[in-house]
DNA sequence: TATTTAACTTTGACTATTCAAAATAGCCTG
DNA sequence: CAGGCTATTTTGAATAGTCAAAGTTAAATA
């Protein structure tokens, strides 16, 4: 039923939300969609006569119940597609995400309950985003950085979050993949850097806005 | 580069074109395509003014080099997906046709190289039809039909034409999947009616236009 | 050859989605 | 409180694809 067009206004709508009141900035959505602010106006209130947001004139969107269905259905749809990509056609974890953001539109439900169960019903992918269940219930999901977790305590990497292709092949090479065990040296505030020691390999610095990027747990 | 609506145009010329001389009457390719006459000769003529076909007004349409390129690319990740849906996901040959008129429009080069090998490049798919080569090379396989093949031989079953469900899971029923070995016992061409014996239980009675939807060769 | 007809093309209109540029509303500053 | 700045909305226009209905063509029929 929903165009694709309409799916990724959504599933943007709700990525977008994380955390905050669920109000979306009308720019912030234009930002994402890379699309011009007056095409999101004007879309907004398609989808708001469709019962799928609600808009606040001059303040923001936000997703209603149904609208908030529709998302997590297409984000299911994409983080399970990109499970199958790299568990299966063993493709680079950068390289997924373009992919998903296509076949994320084409999927049936037969289809992807079948590659739920060839996967053994992940419950992350492979950047450690959580996969929404069938029903709709996804996980909040609420871990430390690098950039803010407590100093000199054994950790896990368990999520990159950042999609761009350049910003996953750094964390592939300095050993920060989800599962990855890892310690934070030390950090410099005022000369924004954090240390982190890995099992392998010399102390890595990092800025603390790519620290911010990969979440963690404790270990164990 | 080509839109979804495109590839289909393309890809519905190449499948109409077949046996004939390539000219494809306009008001064939509106039927395969489920619109009015008028929206293919609109299309018709913005896909000759891009190169892909080219357009006799009033006798039909055909596909240049370039538009038979792209529509065997379409045809390809068809066929290739509709494989990996039977062999890999287990689905129902009847099912997967329309999975793949989706699929086929969003999977890249990349993950149909590695689809393709997973599948250990696949000549047919489910139904017997021929998958392209990724340098565009298309099987035209000229087989006899059950209607039309010598009676008395042994034969193998070779591609069953015709993609309704309700026909493929009359043939799946009937035995007569591709590779099942069949014989014709005989035809009453008043009656139009076509029996066939296969390995195991009863001879089977067929319309001739049932018949010419079973392609045959000589068995071994 | 005149007529009928079926296939095809044209025309006018509509939906979905988008952009550029102008108008506006709020908020912040001095 | 007057200006000014920024985010947002409005307006006008464009593109892709489609349909209904009217107009044309050319082959088939009489
Ligand atoms: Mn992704
Ligand atoms: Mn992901
Ligand atoms: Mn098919
Ligand atoms: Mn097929």
């Amino acid at each position: 039923m929903a165009s694709s067009t309409v799916e990724n206004y959504l599933k943007h709508l709700l990525l977008l939300a994380e955390g905050g009141d669920g109000l979306v900035p009308m720019g912030a959505l234009a930002g994402a969609l890379a699309v011009v602010p007056g095409t999101v106006t004007t879309m907004v209130k398609a989808l708001a006569a469709g019962g799928l947001v609600e808009h606040r004139p001059r303040q923001g969107v936000r997703l209603t119940d149904a609208g908030r269905g529709v998302a997590l259905g297409v984000l299911r749809r994409h983080r399970l597609v990109e499970t199958f990509l790299v568990q299966v056609l063993k493709m680079d974890w950068a390289a997924v995400h373009a992919e998903a953001e296509r076949l994320e539109h084409a999927i049936s439900d037969d289809v992807l309950d079948r590659l739920d169960a060839l996967l053994g019903h992940p419950a992350v992918d492979p950047h450690g985003d959580p996969i929404p269940t069938r029903q709709g219930r996804l996980d909040p999901s609420v871990y430390a950085t690098l950039a803010t977790c407590v100093a000199d305590r054994p950790l896990r990497v368990v999520r990159v979050t950042e999609q761009s292709p350049e910003f996953l092949h750094f964390a592939e090479h300095s050993g920060l993949r989800p599962g990855t065990r890892v310690r934070v040296a030390g950090r410099n505030l005022a000369a924004g850097l954090v240390t982190v020691k890995r099992p392998a390999g010399r102390p890595l610095a990092l800025s603390l806005a790519a620290a911010g990027k990969i979440l963690v747990a404790p270990a164990r």
